[in-house]
DNA sequence: AAAACTATGTAAGAAAATCTAACATAGGTT
DNA sequence: AACCTATGTTAGATTTTCTTACATAGTTTT
């Protein structure tokens, strides 16, 4: 189901709340924010409003960050996470559908795939800890 | 298991989130408060923080005043419904260790539970709605 | 090793969000 | 008519968050 990525976005805790869940600082999390590691929400005053989405990727970042790696490796690593999500998206839709496709498409489609997923599929990330929190 | 139950209660939303979440204004909530029918946290600066727990309850609230009922009555069903949970979770507790009790002592526990519960048990209060909201 | 860069701390002043207390009021109730 | 209930609104104070700027211990680069 896709209710659940809906409320998983929902932006619902200011910034005080989000250092007590992460242990961050403010300035830390605003750093994180400027190098766009996150892109909280804002409410009309401005001020930042935070997803469980959100608070999963600055315990990632902070893991991360413990284990020396740097702003732009994080950045790499989660678009090279996205990346590997959305491929595979389509390898369920592909799934899916495999009965409709033409054998012919289908090696389209994987083909596809290989091209932008296959470099780095060794280990995922380490998945966030906010499972604690919503179930 | 009782982590869920942690969770549940955490305090995490500022009045203004709970506001949007539960379409209630910060007067009607405060006002729901001086009554006694939730009992938010405070931050260190005297800020309130409701929990999913909270929210729940308000849209209990929101509920059961719509359908008319005072604060008097809610407050009384809330009690109702606490006192109802007590005595499942004692029924639960009995059949754990039926078999370590004697018929006796099983006997005086559900006596009990008839005393104390049986008086409203038709229909149990309208489940709150946040569930859409953690999972 | 000096210079530059990175990630974070800290401080200042402004703006937003929330607090309490008080007064106002429409609709019921006595 | 007087009262009560649930809510709105306003005012002034306090807390939280915002941006900007400067400071700095460790790295990295030159």
């Amino acid at each position: 189901m896709s209710g659940s990525e809906i409320r998983r976005s929902m932006p619902l805790f200011p910034i005080g709340i989000v250092m007590q869940l992460t242990e961050l600082s403010a300035r830390q999390i605003r750093y994180y924010e400027e190098h766009q590691l996150i892109a909280p929400a804002r409410t009309e005053g401005n001020r930042r409003m935070f997803s469980l989405n959100d608070i999963d990727r600055l315990l990632e970042i902070k893991d991360l960050i413990d284990q020396g790696v740097n702003m732009a490796g994080i950045k790499q690593l989660f678009l090279m996470k996205e990346q590997q999500e959305s491929s595979q998206d389509l390898l369920q839709q592909a799934e899916k559908v495999k009965r409709d496709l033409t054998d012919d498409e289908l090696r389209t489609l994987l083909r596809n795939e290989l091209i932008h997923a296959g470099r780095f599929n060794r280990s995922s990330l380490r998945q966030g800890d906010m499972s604690r929190f919503y179930h």
